[in-house]
DNA sequence: TGTCTCATGTAAGGGGTTACATGATTCC
DNA sequence: GGAATCATGTAACCCCTTACATGAGACA
């Protein structure tokens, strides 16, 4: 998919600066780009340059100018859209189950090694993921059900590196009965 | 990552032509690449130029020429280092999270909808992935221990896809809780 | 006759990242 | 004096994808 839908989303919840919403991006794992100013900065040109969204610019004294966007009615259709008809299949890219796929190779206490360092890593994930959602719950919803909807999404992320976290250390377990 | 450890690992496994390796990743799944030309053939004469892996032309009548690629002693130790030492997390990208973010906006049954169509895409992954463990079960494997690494990997990509689906049900129960 | 498999490559373009550039204010 | 925040944008580059190109034999 492409990040414009993303975007197109943010502004429908709340108008905002390309500023705003890349610290938006920064710190989300869901929406998972990274929040680069090219990427950002181009699709709002472009997003705008399609009727989806408009601006406002607003001056500032102390601080620089800044744009507003929104999103228009057509924009809005245009996502509702999206929301309903797309069908993309969820990536899952874990270069650590291809360092395990030729790890035959190590000994037995690099093996370990890797296993326990991944560990750690998940743990740290979870962990930040966990901080994440505490903020997340000040944020004001519109009502009750996008409340739920957006408790599930951390949820979601949570189970995910639980299932992770779940599998690593079960296969520590496994493989210290294999090599006695 | 690079692609180039991936190729470095299958061909340290089994040395193959681009066109046997570009068939490898067409249907492994935690080889995530799609396995197109470009980025194979490119990442083999690169690998080469970077002494890691060298190539023997097989003249064949009935079908073209072909290059089997092997790893070399200084492949073989770039691989392992690499192994040991890389610590990338993993990435997990799900549209469909971005979908329900904002899908606040639509009514009950188009939302039961969007969760039911999510439903059955994960189950159908599902059941592709235990195909392909099937499949795995066959092949020559080199150890006790690297038999049990690769189930392993089978395991996580499955139970992934299960974290996912015992998630989507729980939402969908859940909701039609509070939508009475 | 047309499509499939074997086999190696190239071209074009999209998506994404880091780093660069500018400039005022605030905080340590 | 130096870093951080606010604010918008550009440049260079890498990774990855689809599609194009060639050419022989097999099979329906």
């Amino acid at each position: 998919m492409t990040i414009q839908y993303a975007i197109l989303g943010l502004l429908s919840w709340r108008p905002s600066s390309g500023y705003e919403l890349k610290k938006v991006f920064e710190d989300s794992t869901y929406l998972y780009w990274s929040g680069n100013n090219n990427q950002i900065y181009k699709s709002l040109l472009q997003l705008q340059k399609d009727g989806m969204i408009q601006y406002e610019t607003i001056h500032q004294d102390g601080s620089p100018s800044k744009k507003i966007y929104s999103v228009t009615a057509k924009g809005m259709s245009e996502l509702k859209e999206w929301i309903i008809t797309a069908k993309e299949a969820p990536e899952f890219k874990k270069p650590f189950l291809i360092q395990l796929a030729w790890a035959d190779m190590l000994s037995k206490e690099e093996l370990a090694g890797l296993l326990t360092k991944y560990e750690k890593e998940i743990e740290g994930q979870l962990i930040q993921q966990k901080e994440k959602y505490d903020r997340e719950k000040d944020w004001p919803n519109r009502s009750q059900r996008e409340t739920f909807l957006w408790n599930m999404i951390s949820v979601n992320l949570m189970s995910t590196y639980q299932s992770e976290l779940t599998w690593v250390r079960k296969v520590r377990a496994q493989l210290a009965r294999i090599e006695e």
